[in-house]
DNA sequence: CGCACGGTTGAAGCGGCTCAATCTGGGTGG
DNA sequence: CCACCCAGATTGAGCCGCTTCAACCGTGCG
């Protein structure tokens, strides 16, 4: 298995992909604590691309460390196991959400799933999820136009749920997000709930 | 570790989420030879559903079992790693179709990855690839509707690449189908570049 | 100072949705 | 064997959400 673990220590990160016509489509988001398991590149080429939303800082992992690690912990393989399913839940929310919800909905969603995963690692508060980046990537995250995104953050504002400065937005009231979203944080409790029995060696 | 794998060994599942308004998302589809393992439960509650489209026979392989099989042939544990890789890499790439395809490449797109996965497990030739579920399925999993879908599907059998009758669609064409797609198997040759070399033990 | 980028707003066009009717094949009860 | 029924397919008409195009504004920066 070729190809070094990354873990996001400070900053954010995306997974994305560009198209042909050259727009793009954010997959997810990885911020501090996030693993980024370079998966594809272990497979043959990559099928998407990864960056850096402003300054972060990554650490590598070599993988033969990560797999020494594992060894002699297995409660740390077990932890990066239930870690991928996570990840995997997540996409299965952004698919449902993309299919099926308004682009009000939509837009809430993907915020109300990153202030969830904000306050999970401490760097937020409910009354107080900063999230560093524009409305051109939050549209390119949701594929829709910046143009209407903007009117819906515009909305998510006058509803009191938001506040909006240049290349931030924050979140100001979670539960008025969340009531807006019909958001069900059930696949994120999981990440918290598991994870954290998980470390302490209760399960297997 | 609780819950068994399943395997579909013949007829197709769907993975789903059925949201508070009623609509329906399909979030993947399983075929024959598919793992369907039930990660999910291993974790907190499901957030989503699993269903089969008609008759299926599935086979459950107790945990206790699959562990033990894992731990004689690593190989085995390599594959599934990979496969679970794979199924990732096929959840993203839905994500960047509904985001930023149009909706005639989007079911297109769909149909390229599934007539596919059909020809690799070998239950279809390039043009003749028998999906056995109806436009409102369709229509579930790329997020339209059924009266929409419908039209996508008559300019795609007017192009020669479908032909439709009732209950199931036939892909005719698979490189028509590939061209209005604008489908990159790249990330489903991965899918067989490496399980195949992996099942002979080449790597790690 | 001027430029570039992100945010904001208006107007017009189009794609996909909704509502609604018709058609078809297959399955059912009589 | 026939009348009936139903789910899925098909087609038309009108509406609405989102896109497109096009301004204009504010701000950080070379």
């Amino acid at each position: 298995m070729p190809g070094p673990v990354f873990v996001v220590l400070d900053g954010w990160a995306i997974r994305y992909k560009i198209l042909p016509g050259g727009s793009r489509q954010i997959i997810s988001f990885l911020m501090p604590g996030d693993f980024c398991d370079m998966h594809v590149a272990v497979l043959t080429e990559m099928d998407h691309s990864i960056a850096t939303l402003s300054d972060a800082t990554i650490v590598t992992i070599p993988r033969h460390q990560m797999e020494a690690l594992t060894e002699i912990r297995p409660a740390l393989a077990r932890a990066f196991w239930w870690t991928q399913l996570v990840d995997e839940g997540v996409l299965r929310a952004t698919i449902v959400s993309m299919g099926r919800r308004t682009s009000l909905e939509r837009v809430a969603h993907l915020l109300c799933e990153l202030s969830f995963r904000m306050r999970n690692i401490g760097i937020a508060t409910d009354d107080h999820c900063e999230m560093p980046f524009s409305q051109i990537v939050l549209a390119d995250a949701v594929g829709l136009t910046p143009v209407h995104v903007n009117r819906v953050v515009g909305r998510l504002r006058r509803a009191g749920a938001l506040e909006v400065t240049a290349g931030t937005l924050i979140v100001a009231s979670l539960s008025r997000m969340v009531e807006i979203a019909g958001f069900d944080d059930n696949y994120l409790h999981r990440r918290l709930k598991r994870i954290g029995a998980n470390s302490t060696g209760q399960h297997m």
